[in-house]
DNA sequence: CGTCTATTTGAATGTACTCAAAAGCGGTGG
DNA sequence: CCACCGCTTTTGAGTACATTCAAATAGACG
């Protein structure tokens, strides 16, 4: 069986900090990969997150289910892309989160403890971390806003621009559950905006 | 004029990360205190945000106006919380938000290029930022999936157990704001709630 | 081919918005 | 101290956006 190609992930990383050949053998030599099937979770709620995922091809999604028994997606994992459930992450709790696979995927996993570890070890990877997180916190922001002042329409073509890989792959009930809509809801919206 | 009091930010700082005497000392002196009257704006949308401010006594909130001219607030942050806008600060483009004083606010900046320096000579602050973006990343995501299935009743409990010490000094167009319905809708909301 | 799930459609309902107007409330100047 | 101004809150009627429930249709996959 053919390694994993881990060019992706080191591409990743250098956007936003760049690695001696040394930190990039140890760094890859601490990924572990897995693959896992269309449908499969990585982490169910209530689940302790002990790992950070980084999505080599497939695509992940991450959801809670809420009191009606509702699937609401917080957000999509496609290729190039980190997940996890960051509240149990960081706090060894309960994940709220779901993280599922939507299609068959490959992902290398980061471990808490060999994260941690790495903080110590070669610092930059806290800054490499401390920045995805913060892009992370303005998108969420962001999407915050756009819950609060725009239409299931509008927040539909945010969803489109976000995610331009996924939106004609994806089944409506999902993309329904992103924006916040029922899927009977959807359909209705869609046929009236061509 | 006495000194604005800065054990506040000194025991915020220690939650996450143990200062000597020497850096802690370093830390104070890089701050600069700024007194802001009520309805005054420390970031205005379109301007560069320069630094992060921490709150010592009073209360800001962050908005953005939509294109009906609506605010929407993102977050307040009362006495001991963090303010800025994440997505200016970082990328040095003009900011999305607005964050305005809504009442007499003491605080303390520190600017982008002290903090960066910061990272640099006393890196565990890399962490202390990496640790409280990370929780405001987890608290905005929840925010988020609450916004997908919480009607505005649920979310204006989940605010009142967020801010405790707002919910009842806040004028109710605020509040409104937050949760995202209009001041009518709001104030028939309150009426039948009881 | 049959089964299961996703999508579409329709009718009735509910949640929240818009617009308009009245009432309350706080600060300011006379 | 009171009167006035501006802003916030309340109230009501009509409307728009989105849901619920039910049923029919279409697609996916073994």
């Amino acid at each position: 069986m053919p390694d994993i190609d881990k060019s992706l992930i080191i591409k990743n990383i250098s956007k936003h900090i760049t690695l001696d050949n040394n930190e990039e053998k140890h760094f890859l030599s601490i990924l572990k990969p897995q693959k896992i099937k269309k449908k499969a979770f990585l982490l169910k709620e209530g689940d302790i997150c002990r790992a950070t995922a980084f999505v080599i091809n497939g695509c992940m999604k991450s959801f809670t289910v809420d009191k009606n028994g509702f699937e609401r997606v917080l957000n999509f994992a496609p290729v190039d892309w980190w997940t996890a459930d960051m509240f149990s992450l960081i706090s060894q709790r309960a994940a709220i989160l779901n993280i599922q696979a939507i299609a068959d995927t490959q992902l290398l996993l980061l471990s808490k403890q060999d994260q941690e570890a790495l903080y110590f070890q070669i610092p930059k990877f806290e800054r490499f971390f401390r920045i995805i997180i913060e892009k992370s916190l303005v998108a969420h922001q962001m999407r915050v806003l756009d819950g609060l002042s725009l239409t299931a329409e509008q927040r539909y073509i945010k969803f489109c621009e976000k995610y331009p890989q996924l939106w004609n792959q994806l089944p409506q009930k999902e993309i329904a559950s992103y924006i916040g809509v029922t899927p009977e809801f959807f359909s209705k919206m869609k046929r009236n905006m061509d």
